[in-house]
DNA sequence: GGAGGAATTTGAATCGGTTCATTGAATCGG
DNA sequence: CCGATTCAATGAACCGATTCAAATTCCTCC
């Protein structure tokens, strides 16, 4: 009771599989009443063209990448940053006519998926994606590129320089004279959020966490100052709920004049933490994210942050996945980007 | 030169290509003695599991669903609206563990895309999508679902009120004493904006376009007024683009006391646009939205509109593509928002 | 008329697994 | 000790196409 498949039309049209599949796929090299021949048996049968599944098996290529993302989906249309990095992916996919699939790792069976999503190669973008899942993906020994995460020799990864950003955002303040600065992190494991201490945020699972704190670390240094005197908090990534914590840790440690955020976001939700709490910024607090994303700048003040090519690390893994070279790491820059929500302390 | 198949496993291990799959599949049928000697073989010969290419031709089910979006991919991480809509998708395919596979429909091979997409349903999302496309990925015989659009008879779709969603848009100015509206429009085609005409509006190849325009209508007849008193503008739909634009159809009509606008995206331009006029919102121009975007709550001030429901919408398309009914139709209901950018008209 | 060559067509092999009806062996109850 | 079950393993059929060497047909031209 199923559609009928091409061998079918063969049958009906009298010519051999082969040909039919010529009719399909090379036309001008099958003879006109040959092909017309085919082409009306198909339309009886309600024959539509080949099915990519058959073909997919012959041909060995999906002619699409998979992305794995956070463990819900839903987030690579939702945050902002991710949101950079997919663009990027995304254009360089239409530029070659390639497919887009979206792999979650929702706990349950992330192992499954990734396993079986039908893709040509992998970009992992590690936020929030623990190392079970990377070696997951490079069992598929399909292409692979990594996102902000050395995923050990002979594989490819775009990263940037988080460590010199963070010394820079850090820098930026310490010259305006701030000496009291707390620091926001993120998520630094799959789940996050406890107590937060400074060791563990530098053991946290992921590479760009633990570099971008060593350079805050590396810059209060220059100043006499260490990571020990900063206090830090932990937080979720997602403005709503991260917002009513940073107001408590503001509360907390009354004499902070200035916070540094290791993402944009975590710097928008502070913004309205200190705007809820009836603090002016930059001038009771002053405030520096990360990422530059397409909010940081629209903000009320805009904000002061550190920009990284988020869209161009997606196009540049992309690539990466097309033109199979050999594995290579690829550094990009990133740049201070001086806007209203940092100036000198209070007195 | 290639990796080993499950069937070199099988012949390395001595057993049958039946029980090599098993081992993989339902290892809890197989003996441990044999499972381990088969695992051995694997490891030996670095295979890492079945391939799913070829599971797939067996199983005959992707596990991914398609969105057919714009001809720019990046569009479903960009445009608010858009990703309200994937969001809603993507919840629910990962409620169903299915993947997520973005086709666009890039002029040059959109067929090709359509055809040859590894998916088990498609989603079509209107906005900027035109009949040719849609009835190619009906042509492959999957559960298909069409959003904003009814694609004729035994095709599911999930709609919204939009005409009676313009209606309220449109009554709310009208009862505030507004009779010099504005209309702002977005493309009526793939391709768009050219000297704007009513008739070309109304004539749009999208539907919802075509409603809306009407339900504007409705509201200004009760009242008196024709839409051929309205001035109306179509434009892009990219705010850097559209806001000159605006910019200069406001010069071009100063007596127009309020805006309607199809879509929050051309709202939200038209205010830049008022402000780099020097008009302020609502004091000199009146101005509703379509949509409630996540952005239009934010503007400043934000912004009046009419809500609809674009997160359920994906959620309910998905579902309709997974629970596999019979062709229906869901119809989702908008509600306006006050907001504050209107108010009585200047005197 | 027939050789030579071009244009078509054929059909079997292949892609990499999964499934299921059978078969063979081991276990169990009486 | 035998027949009835249960448990494992087998291997051929199948999923739906593409490919390519070989076979056939059709022309052209001497």
């Amino acid at each position: 009771m199923k559609g009928a498949k091409l061998s079918d039309v063969a049958k009906a049209a009298g010519v051999s599989s082969g040909t039919a599949s010529n009719v399909f796929n090379r036309p001008e090299i099958v003879s006109p009443e040959v092909r017309s021949r085919v082409e009306a048996a198909a339309r009886r049968l309600g024959y539509n063209g080949p099915d990519p599944k058959g073909r997919l098996l012959r041909a060995g290529k999906v002619n699409a990448i998979g992305v794995v993302t956070s463990d819900d989906t839903a987030d690579a249309f939702r945050d902002p940053y991710t949101r950079l990095v997919m663009r990027g992916i995304a254009k360089e996919c239409d530029a070659r006519g390639a497919g887009l699939a979206l792999v979650s790792t929702k706990q349950s069976e992330s192992a499954w998926r990734i396993q079986t999503a039908l893709v040509d190669g992998f970009i992992v973008s590690c936020y929030k994606v623990d190392d079970a899942v990377v070696a997951l993906a490079q069992e598929r020994k399909l292409p692979f590129v990594a996102l902000d995460l050395d995923a050990g020799p002979g594989t490819s990864s775009v990263l940037i320089e988080d460590r010199r950003g963070a010394a820079l955002a850090a820098r930026h303040l310490l010259e305006l004279g701030h000496r009291r600065i707390g620091i926001l992190a993120l998520p630094t494991k799959g789940d996050c959020h406890s107590p937060t201490g400074l060791g563990r945020v530098q053991a946290s699972a992921f590479r760009f966490i633990r570099d971008r704190l060593a350079g805050y670390g590396e810059a209060l240094a220059e100043h006499g100052l260490t990571l020990e005197q900063a206090p830090i908090l932990e937080l979720h990534g997602d403005a709503e709920h991260d917002a009513p914590v940073i107001g408590e840790f503001l509360a907390a440690h009354p004499d902070l004049t200035a916070l540094l955020a290791m993402a944009d976001i975590l710097a928008l939700a502070a913004l309205d933490a200190a705007h809820a709490r009836g603090l002016r910024v930059p001038e009771d607090l002053s405030l520096v994210g990360f990422d530059d994303v397409a909010e940081a700048a629209e903000s009320d003040p805009p904000l002061t942050t550190i920009a990284q090519p988020a869209f161009e690390k997606g196009e540049t893994a992309a690539r990466m996945i097309f033109d199979q070279g050999p594995p290579r790491t690829e550094l990009l820059p990133v740049k201070l980007v001086v806007r209203e929500t940092t100036a000198a302390p209070r007195k």
